[in-house]
DNA sequence: TATAATCCTGTTAGCGCTAACGGCCAACAG
DNA sequence: CTGTTGGCCGTTAGCGCTAACAGGATTATA
């Protein structure tokens, strides 16, 4: 680690003002080609780096944006991330990552060390804060979207959401359509936007169907395998009536999965069980899951894009992306 | 977006000088308990947030670090992201997710935006680079950990590494044992060092089996699951006599179980599989994969340990530490 | 009482870069 | 020949913070 090369360094080199290097490096304002020319030489020469600290010092920009999310490891999110990173690495941007392990004080800190690293924007995914808190980050980052999570104020914000009230409506009219009339619903977090969304349309279609809604037939669980197994365990030894689990992901679908072998429940004949989001998972477990397939890399990338609109100044005539689930059919409830 | 509130301004309301905001807000150096009470009253009221970017212009730490791998949505690079986020987290840092897509020109790039980013650190998983090339990048970063990969020069690198070479020779004896004299090993991608060190491990173990070794079995692919099920097929369909495929990674092994399920041929009976990694996919597809199982977290964990302990100036007597892998075995190779 | 040690606080000089402005010179119009 | 334009380049003044040093005030030591 020599001492770090800076632009005084090369404007002294090449004989020439610090201002001249920066128009070179940023290719911004006018040099003639013979010094531009020379000052190159001497960058490559001398192994120059621009810091882009002290740049986002004086310019107040830094070129690095947040992304927060419940967890990376978990296989929907690491998604997100990625269709994130590649727009934004597109653009040259770099990214933080944050993960909160669904804890809102945990999300509040990293927010405000993301403040303190002057991010220019951030890409907040499946927010557990209150709407109030939300509003009081907003006001201190510069541009913010939001994933799976919205909010209904005076400030401009930019939401990407996937229709969660759609999907359960879909998931669960499928299972009524193959005859079931005993539909229970492992719903996940109880903070959980989605979560209630998809309730929503579960309550929804059971009502078209002229169905009752049964309350004790919804129970919440931890949104991994381990939460699905212990809470379909539960539903269906007090419930045993039940003859289709709609599931609030495909981890917690198959935990139902293995909460049926421990039961000797033949899924699909003695149990049909739908999951969403469509992880990779889904199509490669046995039975496979019927789910409702989210575009993940898309609502990554989406957000992104509604972000560096945001960051550019530009508008953002559609401050809000609602991207449509699909339901796909698989064994699990054919 | 107010304007930014600075020290300046926290000083000039409590009527004391920058440098003992300064020191309050840094718990660094003497401060009367009277001013400090003041001072991080203003702070608070305020609503005060240091500058990390001014900071780290001043002190030439910035508090962030870079890591670097090939595809966070690949789950065993999400889950080491998480080893490394959380170690990391915990001693204050943020990170920069950077995915190189296996692209070493991509990689050298994100290693290039770190360096201006001038991150405390670097964390560098399965570099796809040459020696001299790694080297370089040393030489432009004030620490760095390799995963996955090692580096004997002069120049002090820490890395971790999961022992791949005892890894393939315990997948290939464990094969060897149940009476396979055929054994195809799908090698993964060609750069991969990891790859190259399982095909020696399982070299060996069929050397010290007294079985020959033939080049033919042995096909590089891409690690995901379509490059496991094309080259499953064509390896299956070049030389049926096949009894066993060892692969690269669980995700190549589920592309082998779906290549056995389009030839007909039945896992474990026709064909024995065996994976590598055991990510969450091994044990719930059908039939769940026998593997061997890499600590992905720990692996991510203990690399951000010893960075930090590079960063903090602890010499680090352990500047590599390897982790033994286990075989896990199921149903796809009993 | 003089002297040193301690505590607390302030001043100065950057970290590496860019915004904003100003000046110089050649070329051209009037 | 003067006035004006536009291309090229330099100077100044920060961005918000901290390292390093320099005191003044207070207390302990001889």
């Amino acid at each position: 680690m020599p001492n770090r090369v800076t632009m005084a360094d090369v404007a002294r080199e090449a004989g020439v003002s610090l201002m001249t290097v920066s128009r070179v490096v940023n290719e911004k304002g006018e040099v003639s080609p013979s010094t531009r020319q020379r000052v190159l030489e001497i960058v490559e020469r001398l192994g120059y780096r621009p810091s882009a600290i002290a740049r986002g010092l004086a310019t107040r920009r830094t070129g690095s944006l947040g992304l927060v999310m419940p967890d990376v490891a978990n296989p929907f999110f690491s998604d997100v991330a990625r269709g994130a990173e590649h727009v934004a690495y597109a653009d040259g941007y770099n990214i933080f990552l944050c993960n909160t392990d669904e804890d809102p004080q945990r999300e509040l800190s990293v927010l405000q060390s993301l403040e303190e690293k002057q991010v220019d924007g951030v890409v907040l995914c499946s927010s557990r804060l209150d709407d109030s808190e939300l509003e009081a980050v907003l006001a201190h980052h510069p541009a913010v979207v939001l994933v799976n999570r919205r909010l209904e104020r005076d400030r401009v914000v930019g939401s990407v959401l996937s229709d969660d009230e759609a999907g359960g409506r879909m998931a669960t009219q499928h299972l009524l359509q193959s005859g079931h009339r005993a539909v229970g619903f492992l719903a996940g977090p109880l903070a959980s936007r989605s979560g209630r969304q998809r309730a929503k349309g579960y309550r929804a279609a059971l009502a078209t169907a002229d169905l009752p809604h049964n309350p004790d037939w919804t129970r919440h669980c931890s949104p991994v395998v381990q939460g699905g197994r212990e809470t379909a365990l539960y539903l269906l030894t007090a419930y045993p009536e039940l003859t289709a689990l709609f599931c609030y992901n495909d981890l917690v679908a198959v935990g139902a999965l293995q909460a049926c072998a421990d039961l000797g429940r033949q899924v699909p004949d003695d149990l049909a069980v739908v999951g969403f989001d469509d992880i990779l998972l889904a199509a490669l477990v046995t039975p496979s899951l019927t789910t409702c397939r989210v575009r993940r890399y898309e609502l990554g990338a989406q957000a992104m894009r509604l972000l560096l609109d945001q960051i550019g100044g530009r508008p953002g005539e559609c401050a809000e992306i609602v991207l449509q689930p699909e339901l796909i059919i698989r064994a699990s409830a054919p």
